[in-house]
DNA sequence: TTGAAAGCGGTACCAA
DNA sequence: TTGGTACCGCTTTCAA
């Protein structure tokens, strides 16, 4: 596909590439060049569709024009929607967006906010593993603009645009008290994210600021490879004597997929047995009988500000950090023990 | 984030840009580079954390191993999926994947593609939005190498790689029979996509084939626009007398969704009163009361292929086109009808 | 075995 | 108002 160059019109046109790159820029009249010339150019351009060499003009600028996101999966609903967000805002600055998934891997993530600065991204937009403190540092250092979005890390001072998971996991467990529940379990995964510790937090502070005692086996942790498998053993465990629980939160819409499932099979009644709130949200949660309450994550928000904090910080190098701390919303449906 | 260039490094050692080049490329064998040199070379970049400054090895080269990826919306799971996987498999051809999603819009798409031209991407993989004759028909004229997946143009001759729809709905058709059903409809979008009409088409077949007449009320077709608003009537006037309807086919997920819905609040019983079959799947249809039959979409699959025909077809310019249909499965659960 | 230099396609500064 | 030219950082050919 080889295109018309600057060089070739300069040559057809005999004019020099400074001045047709002043006018396609359009700076033709900041830069005073002749209506004439200017039209003679933009003619001839529009005639054999010209179209600036991205890769050229990076170059030559020091810019690229594009931002780079790095998530754990993009074909995680929540990545996703943000994804879609970040790139429709982006756009509209005229930024491109290119994109990688770590599958949570420290190691990956590392190759590839590497390869993404090599490919001069103008910015970076980080859905860390958390595990990975020495690149975070090191864009840090080099004043390199990058936000972090839904995980951060505590003790790194930088931009990020996250949720409130306490908040959230909180309001969960209100909503359970609310419908008369007091054994109230939390099913999460192994620890390691930031937001599932602050998730747990969030439970448990909220058991205990009601008075609610909490035995260690209302709190199960699963691993993330493992959880169909597990999920039996753990529903069983802490529905059973003597833990008796008659309500639970699952940490993540896909724990809560999961736990619906081992409920059903172990014939235990939601919420009449036992109530549960889904931190975050399943598009078809909606049409389970019961339907599931659930937090819903303000997925599109986190998208928007990323994009806003992460222009701005392009833009002026040291603006301060901004940290930015969404609500999460609680979607009460019958699952948590409505009548 | 000033890197360290071959210019620098060429200072420091004085050694010729294009030694080191060569050896940072390893081809320092291949071109007799002496081992001292070499290892020089490489240590000294190693120490510096030399990376190659992408935009000017691809301006260079004349590829940036970069491909596009455009969909209607990468935040449907389905495009998410298979985007993850594309990303997955071109990564680990050294590729890297910049994306972005048209919302179904010609103009948009038509944008989108012209700048990851002008980007400079070595490939494209594009789910069209199918009302884009003339970009598919440049870029073919031009040689460049691209795949159009989910959808394609049946009067242009390209790659594809895409799914059985004739197939699938008349498996969704050929179960709802086996049931018993034999007044079934079919609930679909406005056309312009091909794979609805394929999808339309599989269930008319079918239908003829098994002696089923098909009133003009079965077949219904929303506005991706008002599927919700709409979808209310649609079910009222099929299931009502007198077109008395005991079997729908849903020709996408999310129209199923808003059609269990709407059946719900209608108080008509799945499978009982009618049994239905979604098109493509949502991660929580195995846990609606009853569970979803559905016809399973090959994603993970279309994004293999897709990236597969596409550095082929990146290899040797002109190895013909591949033209790959997916089958898709059924994954049967009660709500078509079983006892 | 290594180096010099041209070129990839732009941008931008300085002269004219 | 326009042109010449250096430069962005790398690859590659040709000479040495």
């Amino acid at each position: 596909m080889k295109n018309i160059s600057l060089q070739d019109i300069s040559k057809s046109l005999k004019i020099s590439k400074s001045t047709i790159s002043i006018v396609l820029n359009d700076r033709g009249d900041e830069k005073r060049i002749s209506k004439k010339t200017q039209e003679k150019i933009q003619k001839f351009a529009k005639k054999h569709n010209y179209k600036a060499n991205q890769l050229a003009r990076g170059l030559s600028r020091g810019k690229s024009d594009m931002i780079g996101l790095i998530v754990p999966n993009i074909s995680d609903s929540f990545y996703a929607r943000i994804a879609r967000r970040i790139e429709y805002k982006a756009e509209k600055s005229g930024y491109n967006v290119i994109f990688s998934s770590t599958g949570e891997s420290k190691v990956k993530e590392s190759q590839l906010i590497q390869s993404m600065l090599d490919r001069q991204v103008d910015g970076l937009i980080i859905a860390s593993s958390q595990k990975n403190e020495e690149d975070i540092k090191r864009l840090k250092r080099n004043n390199f603009p990058f936000v972090l979005i839904d995980r951060h890390y505590p003790n790194i001072e930088t931009n990020y645009v996250i949720m409130d998971n306490y908040g959230g996991t909180s309001l969960a467990v209100e909503q359970l008290i609310k419908h008369g529940r007091k054994q109230i379990g939390f099913i999460t995964l192994k620890p390691g994210l930031e937001a599932l510790k602050e998730r747990l937090y969030g439970y448990s502070q909220t058991m205990e600021k009601r008075g609610l005692p909490i035995k260690a086996e209302y709190i199960q942790e699963l691993n993330y490879e493992s959880i169909e498998l597990k999920m039996h053993q753990v529903i069983k465990k802490i529905v059973e004597v003597p833990n008796n629980i008659d309500g639970i939160v699952f940490a993540t819409h896909f724990l809560a997929a999961a736990g619906i499932r081992e409920l059903r099979k172990l014939n235990i009644r939601i919420p009449m047995d036992v109530a549960i709130v889904s931190f975050g949200q399943m598009s078809a949660f909606d049409l389970i009988e019961p339907p599931i309450t659930a937090i819903q994550l303000p997925s599109n928000e986190i998208g928007d500000k990323a994009v806003d904090v992460l222009l701005k910080n392009m833009k002026e190098a040291d603006s301060g950090y901004e940290k930015i701390c969404l609500k999460a919303n609680i979607v009460i449906r019958k699952s948590c023990g409505m009548l």
